[in-house]
DNA sequence: CCCCCATGTTTACAGCGACAACATGACTCG
DNA sequence: CGAGTCATGTTGTCGCTGTAAACATGGGGG
């Protein structure tokens, strides 16, 4: 997917000058975020390993803010991407939610800068309250597993707080490992995944 | 306690030549996170407001990231001793918990600023880990408070996985208020913490 | 065919973290 | 009491950053 070119592209060239200079600066901001946290990548230096000057970029992201907040949207769909095949391949209901938020810490542990990035750059709006399907793909994975769990007669107010239970916990869990304030252990975020399925605890 | 000059110290002078510029910078740098991101604090800035020259930040620490290191070392003192007086003050046990909890969350709301910085420039040492009297202060309140509330006769890994889960979901409800995912809703948080308690979930 | 405008370049500026060389003044010791 | 040392602070500088303004260019539509 990410083509490994550090100069222009030549083959994929459907833009005016260059190339695709905005879809090369992405897969380029993405390639350095495995590499790097997200405050360590100047918009320089993207520019430069895009064969290109620094002031080129402006064409396409009014700042670098902007293009980072670019990098972060992919970031938020791949995570949500990963949950939704992880629930599905679980077999959905409590498995499928157990899986969903393993994968969630994982994707954190795997893409440490990427993951923080999504989130602190993410758009303002509170994902958890707005309708599922405009809700991004981030909590799209999440949400849905936990909906097909709780009892259909649940209120929508106990429905939303186990969703917040659940992903609070994920990300709590997300962060710290991060931080390094916990080791990863991956049974051991199983183990206080599985306790916190609804139904282990009240809604 | 932080007093407002902007210029030198005159009166708590116990340095040589200025005052106490070290403890300065520090009240200094307490200030303007409530104001701001770390990010957006230069080292210039600081000591621009100390009325110093920006090099002499340079005897006290050796890098901007030692400042915001001993910055969040405060950070994480203050949020463990409110986290203790709450827990105290609740009358400790399950009350005493779930009033860690709520304290933690509220701390990350009023300082935003300065409890991300506790955690992203927080020495690696995973807390959880340390036996208590050297956990720093961070985690002592709501170690205590989760040691208090288990039978004693529970082995050591279910007491931190008491430990892990708890912290985890105040944590992640902490992050995802600051992040702007989830509105900051005082008893949503008080009902999602309640039923995290241990007793509610099998540790 | 030519011109327009999206795309990219050059130049410039202020602010940043950090290093090296220098100044100063408070405390120590003879 | 006088000298000198060393912690503390200053000046000057470097390379880097984000970004604004003015200029260049070339491909596609009139």
């Amino acid at each position: 997917m990410t083509r490994k070119d550090n100069s222009v592209n030549i083959e994929s060239r459907r833009g005016y000058h260059h190339g695709d200079l905005r879809g090369a600066l992405i897969a380029i901001g993405l390639e350095m975020l495995d590499a790097m946290p997200a405050e360590a990548i100047s918009l320089r230096a993207m520019a430069r390993r895009a064969g290109v000057s620094a002031t080129a970029v402006y064409r396409h992201f009014p700042n670098r803010q902007a293009l980072l907040a670019a990098l972060a949207r992919e970031g938020m769909e791949r995570l949500g991407g990963l949950q939704r095949a992880a629930s599905a391949a679980a077999g959905g209901g409590g498995p499928g939610l157990a899986a969903s938020g393993r994968t969630y810490v994982r994707f954190a542990v795997d893409n440490p800068a990427l993951f923080r990035l999504a989130f602190a750059s993410a758009p303002a709006t509170a994902l958890l309250d707005l309708p599922l399907d405009e809700a991004g793909s981030a909590m799209r994975g999440l949400r849905e597993a936990i909906a097909e769990l709780l009892p259909p007669a649940l209120p929508p107010a106990a429905r939303r707080d186990a969703a917040l239970h659940a992903w609070s916990l994920v990300h709590g869990l997300a962060m710290l490992i991060l931080d390094g304030q916990v080791g990863y252990d991956p049974a051991e975020v199983d183990r206080v995944i599985r306790a916190t399925l609804p139904g282990s605890a009240a809604g």
